[in-house]
DNA sequence: TGTCTATAATTGTATATACAATTAAAAGAG
DNA sequence: CTCTTTTAATTGTATATACAATTATAGACA
């Protein structure tokens, strides 16, 4: 009969990322220590470069470690710290608040890119972009201040839409599904054209979110969401 | 600085797990579906089987496939894109990773709970808690300011723990292994003593994370974190 | 008919090898 | 000394190959 040994016998890759979590967990290897390179893996265990390579891409998958192509493999510096959070479309979420939603669209027209934003959007400084800027409300008080760019040479009509029957993420999520999206949360103090659409001091801190969207791999829009401090958070429960 | 579109070269892994995402978004491949075998992706797009097998194993980590082995590879029944999106510490892609790692301890003692704080903790005021504070510095800079609150009625021995040879996060995760957690985010001021300890201005503004964790529906534990908003931020990005 | 068996299809694991890409450090040039 | 170039180390991707494990099904057999 074969096959018994089958139920006691862990795979080799199993067997490494075991013993490798084991040793971060009883802090044999430090956070932000490197660990032994594939190669010293390979020859540890008597496992081919691949094996190790695998036990270890899938803890970095998991998150455990983190590596860095020339220089090695390292254990993550947070454990456990990454946040689930929910960002949702403004409008819903106020409507779900059963508060009266409103906005104000200030502008929509063509600009020429400067230097951050067309790395933000990796198009060139000069390139033509579309800008529009709206205010969301809840309840007649600014919630959000939506600042978004969408790269000219790949949307060329977006300028030309008429924004009242349709929106902006509705006609964009028609033409150009989407493929792929970044948001990167910060903390800033509001410049001045934000204070005054916010309704807010130079002293209120707020919630950025950039956002980035992608479709079949073209960069199409970056936005720029500004929240006041005070007034949003970006909240998550989750069971483990 | 990359991390950005790879503009070169897309891998072959790559290439074929965009395209097999991009049939089951436009719903060519319908769910519970079959798609083609390993062998057969590999003669398609004139790979090794071992490519192939790359591509679909990590479409079956990001739970868009699923694999029965001796029967095939399948769409996933549930293409439900959760709106939580799982958020990580970019500092590191900030800071660079020349760094050293450092923490100074200021307090472990037992104390009072007040009004805010039984709140959060779902305790009555007056009710003990451990409170600790930590600075996490790397290369000296204060990078988090760490204040946590743990029920002293479920968890009595923390504070005689010695947090040199342990961690604080590893002691309750031994004990109290984490059944649910919550996360909120917000922008914030630092008040004077976070100034002080951040080594920050007044008008710095900052990223809280406010931490609660629940180990079998008992609330372990609150925690403050506070991060200066110009040396963290919180990313996200997936693909759809 | 019902049950067991062999087989084909498919995924799972493992190896040896090769070359590319990235990074830090050493070596060299001025 | 400073700047540039080269080199070594390490991870990233890709291939060809082999055999193991699992599953459904077709076929053999009683």
């Amino acid at each position: 009969m074969k096959g018994i040994k089958k139920s006691g016998v862990r795979p080799r890759f199993q067997v490494i990322k075991d013993s490798i979590c084991q040793a971060i967990k009883e802090r044999i290897y430090l956070p932000d220590e490197q660990i032994p390179t594939e190669y010293e893996l390979a020859k540890q265990f008597s496992v081919s470069r691949m094996t190790a390579n695998r036990a270890i891409k899938e803890l970095v998958a998991e998150g455990l470690l983190v590596r860095y192509q020339g220089l090695g493999t390292f254990v993550a510096m947070v454990q456990a710290e990454s946040p689930l959070l929910e960002i949702r479309n403004i409008a819903d979420e106020i409507r779900g608040r059963h508060s009266v939603y409103s906005n104000e669209r200030y502008r929509l027209q063509e600009v020429k890119a400067d230097k951050e934003l067309a790395v933000q959007l990796g198009i060139t400084p000069g390139d033509p972009v579309f800008h529009s800027l709206i205010v969301h409300k809840e309840n007649g008080q600014p919630l959000q201040f939506a600042e978004r760019y969408v790269n000219a040479a790949i949307v060329p009509d977006y300028v030309n839409q008429d924004f009242s029957v349709t929106t902006p993420s509705q006609y964009l999520s028609e033409l150009f599904p989407l493929s792929e999206i970044e948001h990167i949360v910060e903390a800033i103090l509001p410049n001045f054209l934000e204070q005054e659409l916010l309704d807010i001091s130079a002293e209120t801190p707020c919630l950025l979110v950039n956002r980035r969207t992608w479709s079949a791999n073209n960069l199409i829009s970056y936005a720029r969401l500004v929240h006041p401090g005070n007034l949003y958070r970006l909240s998550s429960r989750s069971e483990i």
